[in-house]
RNA sequence: GACCCCAUCGUCUAGAGGCCUAGGACGUCACCCUUUCACGGUGAAGACACGGGUUCGACUCCCGUUGGGGUCGCCA
């Protein structure tokens, strides 16, 4: 069967880079496999889900090279989740209770105070005919839970090894709310069945899901997938990502200047055996990844790491590849050799806005020492330069005025970039041409 | 609180009883390159949480302690 993976966050708010790790390392399993990647809205909870955060989900999914072989949106399926709750109720496994939200929170609280695990007591079931029709007349409407089996379900988890859990630590789950709409546990599984997945690879919040999933699909006749749960992130210290999710949004991110490779390549890795490098495509990604590279503890996430990874990446990057991000952020102009001589030092794709007004203008550089600098002005070598100009005129500067080392450089670099530090001079200068050279280094914005 | 999972350099990890004077990657530091800075190159420092067992032998197995993560929703 071919592998098909699927991708479901909730559009409730924008995507952090918990929820971007299970959207790559599915993307990452399906390409490895050859299978498909679909991207599924789980947007059932009508009140908290909207249609501008689906798309800014979209947009960032896309934004980090991810595209999706198929799409669905839960909340038109909503006739295929009836009919799927009909067959339960038709082999007894869902039942109506009548609780209030507030009795099952009190009921909860009880038993904590008893130091029970506070699972359902499944009183509704033993609700007779005249009872629920007592309940009904006082105009309770029903909620609706599925039954679990007694006994522990165990599967082969695809990063954690066997995983066994037991019936009785977990309450029967409710699968339709009183207003009639499904939830996510259980609308999940009829989709996984629907569309074939055959893996669902997910945080380990989701693994007491499993048990209740796996006996769902159980009862809906179909053979579950595999499962695979990997450790969630943390922050650097130790505490749950969650807490950063605003700071730590794909959005944010990007508007921070962060490469989106840079992303991926941290977090198909981190918590793997695969050490961290910078990678160019989500390509070189796929070649060798392997789920039994992860580990189970939880990793930190370091968002110094990120910023240092999506340097790495700008200071690797081909021109092929950097030219329509240029052109992105206005530089269509600049050429190869302008990319080739700047990329090492660019911190953002941001940062090169600077060095194209110190080739192309215009630009006000910084005077140290105007004598100095009216002498370099005076020996500036005759158009047209070779490659070696700079070499040229600072050994000519040396021998006129005595200086060297950082005396003889540090103005130059001061008066034509307006920077301490960057690219090599060599290869800037003859970019910048000898015109604005010299305007510059007599004070003037050129 | 109950239940589940985890515990090796600052960080991510390799290690499935002797191969470990514990390996790699990132970071850090030093040196080299650059007649400046950055980029790049080379090298160095740096860890088995603690306490009990088991064993001829434990980073590796068992128990406990401590610490961390997760779950316990008419959220996903």
């Amino acid at each position: 069967m071919t592998t098909s993976v699927r991708f479901a966050p909730s559009p409730t708010g924008l995507l952090h880079v918990g929820n971007a790790r299970a959207a790559i390392v599915n993307w990452l399993f399906a390409r490895s496999r050859g299978g498909s990647f679909m991207l599924r809205l789980d947007d059932t909870d009508q009140a908290r889900s909207n249609a501008e955060y689906a798309a800014r989900i979209e947009e960032d999914l896309r934004w980090l090279g991810l595209g999706w072989d198929r799409f669905a949106r839960q909340s038109d399926r909503l006739a295929r989740y009836q009919a799927a709750a009909e067959a339960l109720r038709a082999k007894g496994r869902l039942y109506p209770a009548y609780e209030t939200e507030e009795e099952l929170a009190r009921q909860r609280a009880l038993r904590r105070a008893r130091r029970l695990p506070p699972v359902y007591d499944r009183s509704a079931l033993a609700l007779g005919a005249a009872e629920r029709a007592r309940l009904e007349a006082e105009g309770r409407r029903p909620h609706w839970r599925f039954l679990l089996e007694a006994g522990s379900t165990a599967w082969t988890d695809g990063i954690r090894g066997e995983v066994r859990i037991d019936a009785a630590t977990v309450s029967d789950p409710v699968l339709i709310r009183a207003d009639g709409t499904p939830l996510y546990t259980f609308c999940s599984v009829v989709d996984d069945i629907d569309f074939g997945i055959t893996d669902v690879i997910r945080g380990e919040d989701h693994v007491t899901n499993t048990l209740t999933q796996i006996q769902l699909f159980h009862a809906l006749g179909a053979a579950p997938p595999v499962f695979a749960h990997f450790a969630l992130l943390v922050g650097t210290d130790g505490e749950a990502l969650s807490k950063r999710e605003a700071a730590l949004s794909l959005a944010s991110l990007r508007e921070t200047g962060i490469e989106p490779m840079a992303v991926a390549s941290l977090i198909a890795r981190l918590g793997t055996a695969d050490p961290v490098e910078p990678r160019q495509t989500l390509a070189e990604l796929v070649a060798g990844f392997d789920l039994s590279r992860f580990g189970r503890a939880a990793a930190r996430f370091d968002e110094a790491e990120l910023k240092h990874l999506s340097a790495r990446i700008l200071h690797g990057m081909d021109f092929a590849r950097a030219a329509p991000r240029l052109r992105e952020i206005g530089l269509a102009a600049a050429g190869e050799e302008f990319w080739r001589a700047v990329r090492g030092n660019l911190e953002t794709m941001a940062d090169a806005r600077h060095w194209w007004r110190v080739v192309a203008g215009p630009l006000a550089g910084v005077i140290e020492a105007p004598e100095y600098l009216a002498q370099a002005a005076a020996l500036l070598p005759p158009e047209p330069w070779g490659g070696d100009v700079w070499r040229e005129w600072t050994a000519a500067l040396r021998e006129r005025t005595g200086r060297k080392g950082r005396t003889l450089f540090h103005p130059l670099r001061l008066a034509l970039t307006a920077r301490e530090h960057g690219p090599e001079m060599h290869n800037l200068l003859p970019l910048i041409g000898r015109e604005r050279a010299q305007a510059r280094l007599a004070g003037r914005t050129a």
